[in-house]
DNA sequence: ACGTCTACCGTTTTT
DNA sequence: CGGTAGACGT
């Protein structure tokens, strides 16, 4: 075969990576160096020269996106389907191997996944039965608790409490929680990851049966996996294994949700003949931009090293801008989002990047007074909403009768006349009798146990339920999901409420059956369509939705945007305590993490970058005086320039970064400076010469005085 | 069973 | 300051 186009384009590090023949290969991918290319060509190169069958191959990757890019390109590339290769989500895959050996995992067959809402309501359940106060228990920090031991491959039986009644209590829910799955025949998210790990640990016979099959293994963003992944990726390639990771230390940014950056390391370790290849030439932004993200970056002490350059022009510089306020901030973008599009440019070629959700709120204010269309990525899903949740439980109760979870959910919704305490003695009797809520309600029934009214409307719940399977089961799925919509009345339901959230819902009722009728069953092997699409529910929740369509500017958090590029970039709130985070300031790895995400946030930005603060920002009804972000300061002077016009309340910060311009009083602004009396702070501001200057400075413990130099004892800090 | 009030809380969120 | 979850009252 001619292997032209797939080594065709590639430059001369991305070709090594490619051909590499070592069994295992660590590729360490700097930002936009073209990592997805090299994944997908080395498929390409194994099937094409090296006669690995497509079958042969495991492609793990975080997101759904990233998967469906993947198998798209590999396919449009090799000129044929990539469907007998094995390429997923890690969790994607999880859950197909444990449907196709739910027996040996000691699952139903019919069990359904929890999204991490209806994990949180189990939990709550579970908690409540237990008599735990959720003041004092949080059922949060409990959920917080249990996917962090499922992370690290942890059973309630593994856990060693040694006293500890935070450690011990919660153990003691995880314990519970469990049971609750077990009767329910449910899966969280986590559970799906440990429950595969544990199938292939305990199952020698499958172990070797997948060890044998898969010749080549290649996982993506390896920076972002838990620890669990990690030992389900070891079990999985056995020694005659090829193993591909690609990953880029510096864009690890979830450590607080359990990924670990060690594990590249330890792989590098534990991996005999590993090779090391770094990508380090970037296709996406201009020479300023990089100096500035290799600058900040470089502050980092645990890093395994690389340096982006480019081919590209140095570009434009990048451009500060100290606004007197949020609003101001906000005001400042719009305008020049407005200039950009009268040049003849998109809405949706440009970012709006901010550290916190919150932050959104006033910056889309300033986008609809200027009439800029824009879209907000983040919130709600579209299978996360109540309105599709709700009908979706209605779907599992009638597949699944064990569904507590979906029981509960739905068991007075629509209200059907069931309170508080008639669900509760469903739930005391299924906990006597050690059955479902599902069996108890049907008990409850038989033997009358509730008022009049409630064992009606109980029995009529369990006839809904009962008839909508016998009735609709044989039906197309979207048939199913539309008489399912229209029989259990939500429809009706949404349609009372007033607003234009009632239309919103209404229109995605209609739309969750038209998702059906879109479905491609084909993603499932093996499955039934509905367990199939329910399976599908949770695990893509799906899109944010916006109307994708027109074009707009695309706000999102830093962390959100992860893996996109826009020609122009605005970071906003670039200001100590919001970014780097107050919560992530104290500790050296947090704030590493932080800086990290600075680094991504700096090469989203292909053609022109600007960095935002304010000098006063309101929050939670505080005003603050923050101080400019370090990350700003770790820029270097001769990249960035000021915008301010009118800096007769301000100068640019970093007037002071050459000696020559140093501020009139030895010193600078946004510096730390130490005072006797008021402790730590940050200078804001400063007027007037000799005897008369005076500096603004922002104490951590008083806030931002004014003080004549002449008197006030600063030291620089 | 529904609506109103209040107390609380307030990074980031691939699945 | 603003959103929301749960309590409380009708």
């Amino acid at each position: 075969m001619d292997v032209t186009p797939i080594l065709d384009g590639l430059n001369k590090a991305q070709r090594e990576a490619v051909t590499a023949d070592n069994q295992a290969l660590l590729v360490l991918a700097g930002a936009g160096s073209g990592k997805t290319r090299v994944l997908v060509h080395r498929i390409a190169w194994l099937i094409a020269t090296e006669n690995i069958s497509p079958h042969a191959i495991m492609a793990v990757t975080f997101t759904n996106k990233a998967s469906h890019e993947m198998k798209n390109r590999v396919e449009s590339l090799l000129g044929r389907s990539a469907s007998s290769m094995w390429i997923g989500t890690f969790h994607g895959l999880a859950h197909r191997l444990l449907r196709a050996h739910a027996r040996d995992a000691e699952l139903p067959d019919t069990f359904q996944i929890l999204d991490s809402d209806d994990q949180l309501r189990v939990i709550k359940r579970v908690m409540r039965e237990m008599n735990l106060d959720d003041n004092e228990w949080p059922p949060k920090q409990a959920q917080w608790f249990i996917n962090k031991q499922k992370d690290e491959g942890k059973r309630p039986k593994d856990i060693q409490h040694n006293g500890d009644l935070f450690i011990s209590t919660h153990t003691k829910v995880y314990h519970a929680y469990q049971q609750a799955c077990a009767t329910g025949g449910l899966v969280d998210f986590a559970e799906l990851l440990l429950k595969a790990f544990e199938l292939l640990r305990d199952n020698q016979h499958l172990r070797e049966h997948y060890q044998e099959r898969f010749l080549h293994l290649l996982v993506d963003e390896f920076q972002d996996t838990n620890g669990i992944q990690y030992a389900w990726l070891r079990l999985i390639s056995a020694s005659n294994c090829g193993i591909t990771i690609v990953g880029d230390d510096d864009q690890s940014i979830y450590g607080w949700r359990g990924a670990k950056i060690e594990n590249i390391q330890r792989f590098d370790r534990e991996f005999s003949d590993a090779k090391t290849i770094r990508l380090e030439q970037n296709y996406r932004s201009t020479g300023t931009i990089l100096k500035a993200a290799n600058a900040v970056i470089a502050n980092n002490q645990e890093r395994m090293g690389k340096n982006l350059w480019t081919d590209d022009s140095e570009g434009e510089p990048i451009s500060l801008y100290a606004a007197f306020n949020e609003q101001e901030e906000a005001r400042f973008m719009a305008a020049r989002i407005a200039d950009w599009h009268q040049q003849g440019n998109a809405y949706s070629e440009c970012a709006i990047l901010y550290r916190s959700n919150a932050q959104s709120r006033v910056i889309e204010e300033f986008l609809l007074q200027r009439q800029i269309p824009y879209r907000i990525y983040g919130g709600l899903k579209f299978f996360e909403r109540a309105e599709v949740k709700d009908t979706l439980a209605y779907l599992r109760l009638m597949y699944n009768n064990q569904d507590d979870a979906a029981f509960e959910r739905v068991v007075n919704t629509p209200p059907r006349g069931l309170g508080q305490k008639s669900v509760e003695k469903v739930r005391e009797m299924a906990r006597i009798d050690q059955s479902t809520l599902w069996e108890a309600a049907q008990k409850i029934v038989a033997e009358s146990a509730l008022t009049p009214k409630a064992t009606a409307a109980l029995s009529g719940f369990i006839e809904l339920v009962k008839l909508g399977y016998e009735e609709f089961h044989p039906l197309p799925l979207s048939e199913q999901i539309q008489l399912t919509i229209e029989s259990t009345n939500l429809m009706e339901m949404y349609a009372k409420e007033k607003g234009e959230k009632a239309l919103a819902r209404k229109e995605n009722l209609a739309e969750l059956a038209s998702a059906a009728r879109e479905f491609d069953v084909e993603d499932y092997p093996d499955l039934s369509p509905m367990t199939a699409f329910l399976a599908h529910a949770s695990l893509e929740a799906g899109d944010t939705q916006a109307e994708q369509y027109e074009d707009c500017v695309q706000m999102m958090t830093l962390h959100s945007a992860k893996g996109l590029e826009f020609p122009l970039v605005f970071i906003a709130g670039m200001e100590e305590k919001l970014f780097p985070h107050m919560m992530s300031m104290e500790e050296a790895d947090k704030l590493e993490e932080e800086r990290r995400l600075a680094y991504v946030g700096i090469t989203r930005a292909m053609k022109k970058l600007y960095l935002l603060y304010a000098e006063k920002r309101r929050l939670w009804g505080k005003e603050t005086y923050p101080a400019v972000s370090r990350f700003i300061r770790e820029i270097p002077a001769q990249l960035k320039e000021e915008v301010r016009l009118n800096s007769q309340l301000s100068q640019p910060v970093f007037a002071g970064e050459s000696e020559s311009a140093q501020g009139a009083n030895g010193f600078n602004l946004g510096q730390f400076v130490e005072h006797p009396k008021f402790g730590v702070g940050v200078i804001l501001n400063y007027e007037g010469e000799g005897a008369q200057a005076r500096v603004q400075v922002n104490f951590d413990s008083v806030g931002a005085k004014w003080l004549v130099l002449a008197y006030a004892k600063l030291e620089a800090c």
